[in-house]
DNA sequence: TTCCGTTTACGAACCTAATCGTACATTTGG
DNA sequence: CCAAATGTACGATTAGGTTCGTAAACGGAA
């Protein structure tokens, strides 16, 4: 049996995902000092969003010891795609090269993404 | 002299974007319905909404006659690059091909997307 | 043991977005 | 002309997300 998530996190806690995806397991305070030049929230806020996090199974956690030590339950792909994939069909109509084009609308990729993009799409045809 | 605009429609001023774009210009009404089926939401609802709207300037709007007529005051592409800008430093690390990836990561484009993208991709080459 | 720093838990306050009820003005059809 | 329909304006309410203050539990060091 397999669950069925529904990815929905906010923009805060997507900060904090993006932390624990890099990191692979990390405390409450690993994380609030990660994010701590990004933005500048008090400790207690990080703990809240991670607790509300954890309530909705967006992280897990191991509370054996006083310190819990969080993880992602949700992976980076799949969140990825679902947010992505929202945004096709509501900004570009469905067409994933619309959304392309205006992700490269007015900053040039490097050689090295120009190759990564070729070779996508040498794999797509 | 050029306005600095910073174009963060919500969720559902998006919707009623999208309405103006595509008719140019539009009453209350003509948004409320062309909105219908996409949701049900109240007549005021939507008015109420567009009428923030004009007050962030996101919209003009000719109240000469009775009736308002309303336009976008924020270009599709603008508002395009700028919530794909954003998602792609904040979830792809600056990446727009990695974005790209995942864009088409679960759904196969189609031959004219293939080939638009090649255009786009020897255009940057 | 006692004190101090760290951590968790919990609730309150605040903000923004969204929705709707109601009042009032205007237009239209009979 | 009168009533119904249509439109705008405005305020109240709800809901979700974010922030923080405070209290309580725990651990380590003196």
């Amino acid at each position: 049996m397999s669950k069925s998530y529904s990815p929905k996190p906010t923009e805060s806690e997507l900060e904090i995902l993006q932390v624990l995806w890099q990191k692979g397991i990390a405390t409450v305070r690993e994380v609030h000092e990660a994010l701590s030049d990004l933005k500048d929230a008090g400790y207690t806020t990080t703990l809240k969003l991670m607790q509300i996090m954890h309530e909705k199974g967006l992280v897990t956690r191991d509370d054996s010891s006083k310190t819990h030590i969080y993880k992602a339950n949700v992976s980076k792909d799949k969140t990825q795609q679902h947010i992505v994939g929202k945004m096709v069909n509501s900004l570009f109509e469905g067409s994933a090269s619309q959304l392309m084009m205006q992700a490269f609308g007015n900053k040039k990729p490097s050689k090295k993404e120009i190759e990564e993009i070729q070779q996508l799409l040498d794999q797509l045809k």
